[in-house]
This record gives structure tokens, sequence and C-alpha cells, in this order.
DNA sequence: CTGCTTGTCAAGTAATCATTTGAATACTTG
DNA sequence: CAAGTATTCAAATGATTACTTGACAAGCAG
């Protein structure tokens, strides 16, 4: 018991989830996974690649043990596998925010200058809403929020934000989120809310996170 | 904001962390580093391979953000980078577990048939050892259980296991437990203290995982 | 059944990457 | 300086990867 090469053939095989995530497009369907589940046609749609390309994704990460399938009629729909899974990412996730070199930079790429953005941390937000001191904007596409959202939370997607944002005093103070902290909607929609002179904040992290430490949820209306 | 190039990139740099953790043998450095900092030389021993290349898996390591290097002399100690690794590497190690088609062979054929071997969970381990109705035993190296251990653990390295056991009452209930669920020695232990008609079983994981969970450790003697 | 939609599979291309070794170099201590 | 420890370099090898294309399969509606 416990030669080399067994050993070697074992972590290898420990190995296969970290490779099944060694990909940025595979990394992306994770997080978008994170919300709930989609099928392979929406999911290529979000990622920019083809069905089949992200078919082939989606094999790779159910061989690594990620992802679940589910089938309905025509339909294929792709879910994490388990809770466990959603940690792994958000582990992922905040030890490349914290430590790789560069992230930084390809985050302020993607998500524009956040300077003028100030975050709100899940704690601070769950002792607001308590408070009924802060109105919730999940500025997520509908449906996602019909899957859950922050219980208080109000349903408006960052296209209907402009519309909506006449019914609010503006005494208001706002906090927005959305998928996770990579998500551009909750910048954007805090960009937009200051633009019309509202105090607005985003909350540091996203819906996933918020659920899976346990706080307050609410599901459909 | 928000372009398609932009994004991949930045996920193409998160996923930096999982291919640092894309080898079997990098897998188990961490593996072998959630039990405390180790030197190059070190590493290298347990992990057999050169010291070069064992410097190579390491830089890998340290660009994913997830090790942390410090210098005493002319040694260089290599440690995990934040407790987040620790929660990473478990959550890896689960899903793989779980759900990874063969790791249950690769396991048996490292570890050997664990068919006679009962585990006991953390929990139910904490409460033992709180009515005192069990002798645990640490069956690491010496120096493992020095930088921390579970309260109220014996330390027992597998090779002095024989020598140590006639301190033993027959009737004694034991439970070895060493590095994690992928470790040889408490395995080992078990069936020893087997073959010497006492009642024996393994915690079903580590120690890392017992002091990630909040439960009583302590240091040195 | 036929036609439609959705998704998978197999094959091919092109490119890249990862792992390892041995020798040379750097750094620290005494 | 000499000894000990770790990193870096060059080079060879071998394997893997991502993506595209076109054909195929499974379910559903008429």
């Amino acid at each position: 018991m416990g030669d080399r090469a067994a050993k070697d053939a074992l972590f290898d095989g420990l190995a296969e989830v970290a490779k099944a995530l060694a990909s940025g497009r595979r990394a992306e369907i994770v997080d978008l996974l994170a919300q709930g589940e989609r099928s392979v046609e929406e999911i290529a749609g979000e990622i920019g690649q083809s069905v089949a390309n992200t078919s082939h994704h989606l094999q790779t990460l159910v061989r690594g043990g990620l992802l679940d399938t589910r089938r309905d009629g025509t339909r294929i729909y792709y879910a994490l596998a388990t809770h466990r899974v959603a940690e792994l990412w958000a582990a992922m996730r905040d030890i490349a925010t914290e430590r790789v070199a560069g992230l930084d930079r390809l985050a302020a790429a993607y998500l524009g200058d956040r300077d003028g953005i100030e975050t709100i941390s899940r704690d601070e937000l769950a002792a607001r809403v308590d408070q009924g001191t802060v109105v919730v904007l999940d500025v997520r596409p509908e449906p996602e929020y019909a899957a859950g959202h922050i219980r208080g939370a109000r349903s408006v997607p960052i296209g209907e934000l402009r519309r909506q944002l006449r019914a609010l005093p503006k005494s208001a103070e706002v906090v927005a989120y959305c998928r996770g902290p990579y998500c551009v909607y909750a910048d954007d929609a805090v960009r937009e809310l200051h633009r019309q002179g509202f105090t607005a904040r985003r909350l540091e992290d996203g819906y996933p996170d918020w659920k899976r430490a346990g706080l307050p949820v609410a599901t459909e209306g």
C-alpha cells in the first residue's frame, strides 16, 4: 500500500477537477450556472461560442464532476452538480482576485473604472435591509430574479433601469446587485443612478454568494 | 464596458488558479502544505521529484496565487497563501471523491482495500473526545504533530505504532488520524491495531479539515 | 410518417503547452 | 572564500488543447 505510481495516479485523478476548470470559457460557464441551470443554447449565447464548442466544454465539465444534466423535451439543461462546486468557484475567484498578478488590470479592462463605485458588504446590507433603510435593486435579467433573489429586492433588469427610476424618491439610498463581483450589470446600474442624482452602491459580490452565506432569500414575486 | 475580448481575458485570468492546480504533482504539493510550511528539499522528497522540477512546480503555484514563500537562511519555505487555498483544495478533493468516475479505483490502488476500515466523522469524534471515551492517535510524523494536532491526541508516528501499543489497554477504543482522506498512515494504523486485537477506526478526513471546521486543536505538547 | 429543433459526436487542423533533465547561476551563511 | 540551498536556463520530448465543420440522433409537432 502506498507506492509512488499509485499515489501519482490518484492525485492525477484529483487534479481532473482543476483541469476541467482550467479554461476561461469553462470558468465563465460555471460562473453563469451559479445563477441556476441553463440550456446549451443559452450557455453558448452567454459565452459567445458555437453550440458545438460549448457542448464540448460542457462535456469536459461533466467529466470533471462539476455539472449535472437534465433533459426536458429537446432541451438539455446543465446545472452545478453540488453546492460544493459553487464553493470551489467562489474560492478560486477570491484567490485570483487577491493574489493573481495583473488580474486587477484585466478586471478594469472589462468592467471599466470602478473608482466612483462604492461597495457594501453582505452583512452590512443584510442589516440595512432589516432596518428598511435601503432600496435593493436586482439588476439581473428577470428570469434569474424569479429563480431566486435577495429577500426584499425589486427586479429592475439593467435595460429597464432608466424607466423605473422615476418611481424612486431621490432621497432613497440604493444598492444594486447582480451575478457576482465580475458582473457588469451592478456597476452599470450604479453609474446610471449616480448620473440621475441618487446615492448608490453595489453589493461587493453577488446573489450566489448571498445565498451561500445563508442570508434571507426569496423566490418568484 | 463589457466587450467579449475583455471578458474572455478576465476569465482566462481567473482560470489561472485552476491551471496551477491542474497537475497531480502540484495537487500533492498543496495537500502536503495543508499540514504546514515546507522547504523545497522536503517537498521534493515527499513528491518523489528532483529539486529542480519541484522548484518549477512551486513557481507555477506561486504564480497561481496559491503559495507564499519565506526565507530562513539558505532555506526557502513554501506555505499556502491563505486559508482560502485550503478550502479550495478541500472542495476539489471532495468533488473528485464524489463525482469523478474511476477515482474510487485509483484510491483503492493506492490505499489498499478499505473494506475493513470504519471511519468516524469529525463531529462524532469531537463528542467522544469530550466524553473521554476514546483514545486518539496522531499517526503523522512528529513535527506535524508539534505544529498542530487534535486536542487530546497522542503523537504516535506510524513507524512507532507497534512499540507504543503495549501501553494501551486492549479494551480501549482507538481512533487514528493523519493528513487527510487520501493519506495512508491512518489506514495502516487501523490495520495494525486490528491485528493486535483493538477496536479501531480512522477519522474520515484529516487534521487540516478538523482545524478548518473550528474544532479544538493544540500545539506542541 | 415528415420536418423541425436541439444537442452530440467524430475527425481534422493548428497551435500550444507541460513536464522533465542537467548544467549553470544566484543567494545566504559561516 | 567555500558550502549549502534554490532558481534559472536551454533543450528535448511528448501530449494536449481549442475550435471548426459536417454528419448524426433524439424528441416533438403536425
